[in-house]
RNA sequence: GGUGCUAUCGUCUAGUGGCCUAGGACAACGGCCUCUCACGCCGUAAACCCCGGUUCGAGUCCGGGUAGCACUACCA
């Protein structure tokens, strides 16, 4: 009884990777490596109308971007090149990853396994499981006007058109003048079929209210999701299928399709996620949502190019992959305990499935944010400045000649050091800094009203010349001339230093006075205070 | 309409009959810190869907309502 663990990841290249979609991918990592089994993935592409160019490469970047590692199956090449990139140049790199497949149960492709398709649904025609059926969609579409609530089975099926009401051998002959149809399967009526959920526990509903589903279409000579999904679980050992809620009411039928194929004592464990809601309304969370409410659904942006829209990405909008991953483990699945924050080794210890919750979570992007600002702070400031290097030069760039200077990656550091407690994203780090890089030309007015006062042009002035002779321009240095100076001239700390802040940043804002000079310099800072003194006076 | 699943603060959740005058986190609000803006720290407000039943005792078990969601395709 006891089998080797294994799960799949089986998406459909139709667009980008849904976050509810990358939530199940991590369900079932986390599952595989606590149980030291394998991670399978399979690309699930049997509807040829929906397949959209690039998806494949975009869903097996997005898994490896988030460290969800593939033991079979398809997936994300680690070429030399990348590894050698730096992170942030890897980042840029949107072109088409390289692909490849290890296993020995592929093709890992449903498209690429249509001969073992066509074996299986013969298997289940030879048996009177499934049959022929020549109806149209047109014709069905009638029916569904005509009769309400129609449904193909087994009160309808004697009055439709196939192999049962036309004889297997009219129903060769039909197929060899090449008449398109389609290959249902036969559900026996009044059956109660229980599902047992890993999650939810018995579900039973009775077999009437499923219909004859479609197994099988000539159209394209492919077949539907159930059959393809039920032949390549069995072919592949799946041991247990850990998937999104929308697919319980079907579970009966895939159960009934063990049966049919005779695989029952080797059919794989249920276990059926709760679904990722709408933070705003009701519903389950759609790609559309994202725009609409300001904040990335994806993993990785996603030109489809198949419509030409451009979808935000989590990776592009400063996201960092651990904190991606902790966010999502956690809508849906929680510790006994109040720990919020885990590494991946630290969910592949804890995850469990029947800690899993059974409703449906409400997608909270501020909680995101919160997760990032986690995850940011425990980077380096060298980390970091790696990070944040280009976004330096880039702004620089843009601003041309009132760039001071550039910066080396240990000065960024330092500075960044100064401010990252007050940030989520690393992106964000320029409006906490720019100040750094770049002299203000412009002073804040809500600043300038409440901070710049009568006496402030004197105050710098003064504030100046006693600057100018400083030799020592160590904060401590700097306190011990100023602060006495103003307590003597009975100044107040709070008036000088404001005006004083306002010189060097701008405005009302930024780290402590003293560790802004330290980073400006002493030519640099008296610069700034001589500007300011000339500008606004 | 039918079938199924679900139901604790605004949100994610802890809670498996007494430890619950219901805990944590995000968000909100207030205070402290302070040369500014933040961060941080401290604190406040905030929930067991409703009605019955079982029990000495129910957020926890059972039944019935109600509500939300999912599914109901030659899509997955």
């Amino acid at each position: 009884m006891e089998r080797r663990v294994r799960v799949r990841f089986a998406p459909s290249p139709t667009g980008a990777l849904h976050i509810g979609g990358v939530r199940t991918a991590l369900y079932n990592y986390l599952f595989a490596r606590q149980h030291g089994g394998d991670m399978l993935l399979r690309i699930e592409d049997t509807d040829s109308t929906r397949f959209v160019p690039g998806a494949e490469e975009y869903i097996l970047e997005s898994l490896h971007w988030l460290g969800i590692e593939i033991d079979e199956g398809l997936r994300a090449k680690e070429s030399k090149e990348e590894s050698r990139k730096s992170k942030v140049e890897s980042r840029k790199s949107k072109e088409g990853i390289e692909i490849e497949a290890v296993g020995d149960h592929g093709p890992y492709r449903q498209s690429e396994r249509r001969e073992i398709y066509h074996t299986y649904v013969n298997q289940l025609l030879e048996s009177g499981h499934a049959y022929y059926a020549f109806d149209t969609p047109e014709e069905l579409e009638a029916k569904r006007k005509e009769i309400p609530n129609f449904q193909y089975d087994a009160r309808s099926r004697m009055g439709m058109t196939n192999s049962l009401t036309l004889g297997m051998d009219e129903a060769k002959r039909r197929i060899a003048n090449g008449e398109k149809y389609v290959v249902r399967f036969l559900v026996e009526p009044d059956e109660d079929v229980t599902v047992h959920d890993l999650i939810r526990g018995d579900v039973t509903i009775n077999s009437n209210i499923l219909d004859d589903k479609v197994l099988y279409k000539s159209a394209d000579d492919l077949p539907t999701y159930h059959l393809a999904n039920i032949v390549d679980d069995h072919l592949m050992e799946i041991s247990h299928v850990i998937r999104g809620e929308e697919w319980l009411p079907s579970a009966p039928l895939h159960v009934l399709l063990y049966r049919a194929f005779g695989w029952s004592d080797t059919m794989p464990a249920f276990a059926h996620l709760p679904l990722l809601l709408k933070p705003d309304g009701n519903g389950k969370l759609s790609k559309r949502d994202g725009d609409r409410l300001g904040f990335p659904v994806f993993p990785l942006e996603f030109h489809n190019e198949k419509d030409g829209t451009v979808s935000s990405g989590y990776r592009e909008s400063g996201y960092f992959p651990e904190a991606v991953i902790n966010f999502l483990a956690l809508l849906g699945w929680h510790t006994t305990g109040d720990q919020e924050l885990f590494t991946m080794d630290e969910l592949i210890a804890q995850f469990s499935l029947d800690r899993v919750s059974k409703s449906g979570a409400k997608f909270d992007y501020e909680k995101g944010k919160w997760f990032n600002h986690q995850y940011l702070q425990m980077k380096s400031n060298e980390e970091l400045a790696e990070l944040f290097m280009p976004i330096v030069e880039s702004k620089v760039e843009s601003q041309k000649s009132k760039a001071i200077s550039r910066r080396s990656k240990a000065e960024v550091a330092k500075i960044i050091g100064l401010v990252k407690d007050r940030v989520n994203f690393v992106p964000e780090l320029w409006e906490q800094t720019n100040f750094f890089f770049v002299a203000p030309s412009e002073y804040d007015e809500k600043s300038l009203a409440k901070r710049w006062k009568e006496d402030s042009p004197r105050h710098m002035t003064e504030m100046l010349a006693l600057l100018e002779q400083q030799e020592d321009w160590s904060a401590e240095a700097l306190d011990n001339l100023i602060m006495p100076w103003i307590a003597e001239k009975e100044y107040g700390v709070g008036v000088v230093m404001n005006a004083f802040r306002i010189c060097l940043v701008g405005a009302a804002r930024g780290p402590h006075i003293w560790a802004i000079t330290d980073v400006l310099g002493k030519e640099e800072t008296l610069r700034r205070v001589r500007t300011a003194l000339a500008k606004i006076g």
